[in-house]
RNA sequence: GGAGAGAUGUCCGAGUGGUUUAAGGAAACGGUCUUGAAAACCGUCGUGCCGGCAACGGUACCGUGGGUUCGAAUCCCACUCUCUCCGCCA
C-alpha cells in the first residue's frame, strides 16, 4: 500500500497518478476517513488511559469502569467501521509511477525503448515453434490435453536437454561476480557486485502472505487448493517476495538477490482462443526469477541492474529484441516502473513478451513488512524488484523459431552448448 | 491418518487476573580499564499507531480471531502454525 502520510500531503499528485494507471481513487473520502479514524482513535484512547487503575478499585472505580467499558465497546464498534472502510480505500490506491513512466490508457502506449539485434534471415519460409517441435516429437500437446487439459504438454527429448542448459546457464551467470560487476560499470549504477543466490522456492503460499504480497490477482489467474488453505503461484516471486515477511533486516544483508527456479501455474481465464498452439501460453510453466530486496536508496539501481541482466541474458543466446518501457496503465498496482523484454519470433513474425521487470518502491514491503535496521538504528521499509530471468517456454520457442534450419532441425546458441555436452543442433 | 507437546521481544527464557511501560540471560552497540585485545564493570537496547518542530506524552501488541472481567500474556471458546512419536510415503 502506498503510505498515507504521503497521501496526506500530496492528494492531487496521488489523485492523478493514480488515474494515470487506471484507478480511480476518491481522496477527499480517503482522507476524510483518515480524519474520523484519528479523531476516533484519539477519544477511544483517552478512554482507555482513564480505565486503569493502580492496584484493587474501590467499588466507585469498579463502577465508574463499568460506563466506560460500555462507552469503549460503542466507540470501538464506530472506529472498527471507519477502520474497515478507511482500509479497503487506502489499499485501492496504486503505487505512484516514476517520472519517466510514459502516460498511456492501455498496452497499446507502451513506448519502443529500443530494439536489438538482426532478425534473421531464412531463405526458406521460417515456421512456428510447434511446426518444428511437434513433428519432431519434442513436444505432445495432444496427449496432454487428454490428461490434463488444454494448455498442457509433454515436453521430450532434445527440448528438455535444451530447458536444462538454460537453467544451468543461469545460474551460472548470475552467480558469476565479474559478469554482474561488468553490468554495473557498464550502466554506470552505484551498486555492489554481490551475485545471485540460487534458490528453489516454494511452489505455493497461504492466504494471509499471499495477500500481504499485493500480488493475489483473484481466481481468474491463480489457482486455489480449497481444503488447504494453500494457492499455487503464479510466478516465482509470489513465494519469494514473501520469503521475509514481518522481518527487520540489517541493512549489512542487503541487497538480498536471489535468482529462484520455480514452476508456476496460471488459469488464464479469459484468454480463450489466444495462443492456444505452441507453448507460449500454459497453465504450467516453469520459469527463472530474479528477486530483490534493497534499500530504498540503491531500489532504483537495483531495478537497472535487472533490466542489464536481463538484455545480457537474451544477448548471450543471440535472439532479437525489444525493450518496451511499459505505460502508467500497464506497469501494474504495486509497480513504480515495469520494463518488458519482447523477443522476435520469425515463424509469427512478431515479437512477443517474454521478459518483464518490475520495480515496487516501497509499496509492496509496506504491506509484506520487510523492513531494513539502518546502521543508525532507524528503521525504513526496503525496496523490493523483481524480473524475468527466463521463462523457460518462451525462451525456447523463440529459440526454435530463430535457430531453425530449412530441413526443421534447430541449432544451439553457442553458450548453451557446454551444458549440453556439446550438442549444436538437435 | 493416530497420539502428544508447544507458540512470549534479535535469540534463549520467566511469567497462570491488578505499576508487566514483560523478570533474567545472551547477542549487539556505547563507555571505563588495557600498549592492543579478551575478561570484568557501567550504560543503552522491541514494533506499530495517535499527538508534538522536538524533547517527550498517550495507546496497542505476548501465534490469529472472538469471549469473560472494573482490569487479560495470564481464564474460556474457535482457528492457524510449529515440533515429537507412530503409521504411510518420494
Amino acid at each position: 500500500m502506498l503510505d498515507i502520510q504521503f497521501i496526506r500531503d500530496n492528494p492531487e499528485f496521488v489523485t492523478e497518478k493514480a488515474a494515470q494507471k487506471g484507478y480511480p481513487v476518491d481522496i477527499r473520502q480517503l482522507l476524510e476517513l483518515d480524519v474520523q479514524r484519528r479523531s476516533k482513535l484519539t477519544q477511544i484512547e483517552e478512554l482507555r488511559a482513564r480505565r486503569k487503575t493502580a492496584g484493587k478499585p474501590t467499588p466507585e472505580e469498579i463502577e465508574a469502569g463499568r460506563q466506560l467499558r460500555e462507552e469503549l465497546t460503542e466507540r470501538e464498534a464506530e472506529l472498527k467501521i471507519v477502520d474497515a472502510q478507511f482500509d479497503a480505500l487506502l489499499r485501492s490506491v496504486p503505487n505512484m509511477p516514476l517520472e519517466d513512466v510514459p502516460v498511456g490508457a492501455s498496452e497499446d502506449e507502451n513506448v519502443v525503448a529500443k530494439t536489438v539485434g538482426d532478425k534473421p534471415g531464412f531463405d526458406f519460409e521460417p515456421k512456428n515453434h510447434w511446426e518444428i517441435v511437434e513433428p519432431r516429437g519434442m513436444l505432445d500437446k495432444v496427449r496432454a490435453a487428454k490428461i490434463a487439459g488444454s494448455r498442457f504438454g509433454y515436453i521430450k527429448g532434445d527440448l528438455v536437454r535444451l530447458q536444462l542448459a538454460i537453467e544451468q546457464f543461469v545460474m551460472q551467470t548470475l552467480g558469476d561476480e565479474t559478469v554482474i560487476q561488468k553490468l554495473i560499470t557498464e550502466n554506470d549504477l552505484n551498486l555492489v557486485a554481490k551475485p545471485f543466490m540460487p534458490i528453489l522456492p516454494p511452489a505455493m503460499l497461504r492466504t494471509e502472505p499471499y495477500q500481504a504480497s499485493a500480488r493475489l490477482n483473484g481466481e481468474e489467474v491463480t489457482y486455489k487448493i480449497e481444503q488447504d488453505d494453500l494457492w499455487l503461484n503464479a510466478s516465482a516471486e509470489h513465494t519469494l517476495c514473501t520469503m521475509y515477511w514481518n522481518e527487520i533486516l540489517p541493512e549489512a544483508e542487503l541487497p538480498i538477490r536471489y535468482i529462484g527456479f520455480l514452476t508456476s501455474f496460471r488459469r488464464e481465464a479469459g484468454t480463450y482462443g489466444k495462443d492456444t498452439e505452441g507453448m507460449l501460453r500454459w497453465h504450467q510453466f516453469d520459469k527463472l526469477e530474479m528477486e530483490v530486496f534493497s534499500t530504498p536508496e540503491t531500489g532504483l539501481d537495483e531495478h537497472k541492474l535487472l533490466c542489464a541482466v536481463q538484455e545480457y541474458l537474451v544477448q548471450q543466446l543471440g535472439l532479437p529484441y525489444q525493450v518496451l518501457q511499459k505505460c502508467t496503465a500497464d506497469i501494474g498496482k504495486p509497480n513504480a516502473r515495469g520494463v518488458d523484454i519482447e523477443c522476435w519470433f520469425p515463424g509469427q513474425s512478431a515479437y512477443r513478451e517474454t521478459h518483464t521487470a518490475d520495480y515496487m518502491t516501497d509499496f509492496q514491503a509496506r504491506d509484506l513488512k520487510t523492513r531494513v535496521r539502518r546502521g543508525s538504528g532507524d528503521i525504513d521499509w526496503v525496496h523490493t524488484n523483481d524480473a524475468t530471468a527466463f521463462a523457460t517456454n518462451r525462451i525456447i520457442a523463440a529459440i526454435v523459431e530463430n535457430y531453425q534450419t530449412a530441413d526443421g532441425h534447430v541449432v544451439i546458441p553457442e553458450v548453451l552448448r557446454p551444458f549440453m555436452g556439446g550438442t549444436e543442433q538437435i
